[in-house]
DNA sequence: CCGCCGTTTGGACGAATGTCAAGATTTTCT
DNA sequence: AGAAAATCTTGACATTCGTCCAAACGGCGG
């Protein structure tokens, strides 16, 4: 099957579906999703899900990895232009919480999702990929912070991510849980890590 | 009915069949947790839980009460005797790195629930109590840290727990996923943590 | 011993789930 | 245009889900 084409429309509707697929996640959550609803999301009926995908863990899959994609695209564009540490602070704080704000249900999918592969082991190493470039994100704004500062970080990669990642989880649960201040706190939390981890 | 029996027995069948829940969500995680399966935790049949529970929701938000109680009674016991910050920064260290090592699948039942409660309102109040709980719990080591080092903390409580968590959940990730350094450097970064808080 | 009441069982229900296959439809190639 | 391949729909299947209920169990007071 599928030899034909050679601008691949199969991969092409797969995106397409998996990305209807990502809809539902983020408004229903992975433990109400079922492949009725994803196809409800789409143009198309349920069974076409079998055709462009094997079972329900192979879509989910490749959830994980198209997630991952738009992710990185989105996060590699970068701090470039900050003269000073401050400025690069804010531009970090502000560029998360901005992240937040604008797509709060797909990042509470992303937790989901990184909270599901620590139950389902086909998830996890999709999912460990995706956290890896996160924290290597996190690490370029770190290592350009100590460089503006003419210092140099005190902490690892990993602990960086974390201790980003701590304050980006709570700031989105009080955000969906209504808190007013959720993303003013975030910024503030964010504009305050960076010098706690250089020296 | 239940009126008889002056010391509750009714009570404490629901705090075993919820503790049994508790079994059962930490084995499978919430998405794969039936009412059935619960069932097969215990001694019961699958009829028993809609006797003690009106619906699926009473019982897992009776199981969130209860882990709670569990949760908090199991760190009031503090960090009474250290003489010095760096010996209460390694006590609680040792202590987080300790609870994590211990019951590991209890752990990433609570961020779990944590997450279903972003999609499940009916969570989200009881979630959030054990959550405060928790920051309360940290900003007590904290407090406790800055005044054996004869300072102030220079963040908020929830930016302490947030950050105390960010490095806990990565710790539990990588814990689950095998990595074998995980829990050290969870003791690593949290004695790190410390200092980094306050002036 | 009987009858009562709280407790427990086991089966039934309708709905929803993942999966599959047979057929209809559309696209592509010659 | 017509055949062949790719795509899509529809309906069915066996399970499993949450929920409910009639009947059985069990101890205790009469």
């Amino acid at each position: 099957m599928r030899r034909r084409t050679p601008a691949d429309k199969f991969e092409d509707r797969r995106r397409e579906l998996a990305d209807a697929a990502l809809l539902a996640l983020a408004d229903l959550g992975y433990a109400r999703t079922s492949l009725r609803t994803i196809a409800e999301h789409t143009k198309f009926s349920h069974g076409l899900l079998h055709y462009y995908f094997a079972d329900k863990v192979e879509l989910i899959t490749y959830c994980v990895r198209r997630y991952k994609a738009a992710c990185v695209q989105r996060y590699e564009g970068g701090v470039g232009d900050a003269a000073t540490p401050g400025e690069l602070a804010v531009a970090c704080a502000d560029g998360l919480a901005a992240a937040l704000g604008e797509a709060p249900l797909m990042h509470r999918m992303w937790y989901d999702l990184r909270t599901q592969s620590l139950f389902e082991p086909a998830f996890r190493d999709d999912v460990a990929e995706i956290d890896e470039s996160l924290r290597d994100m996190i690490w370029r704004n770190v290592s350009a912070y100590a460089g503006l500062a003419g210092s140099r970080p005190t902490c690892s990669p990993a602990d960086a991510y974390a201790l980003f990642d701590g304050l980006f989880q709570q700031a989105l649960l009080r955000h969906l849980a209504g808190e007013e201040t959720a993303l003013d706190d975030l910024r503030r939390g964010v504009r305050e890590l960076f010098p706690r981890l250089v020296d």
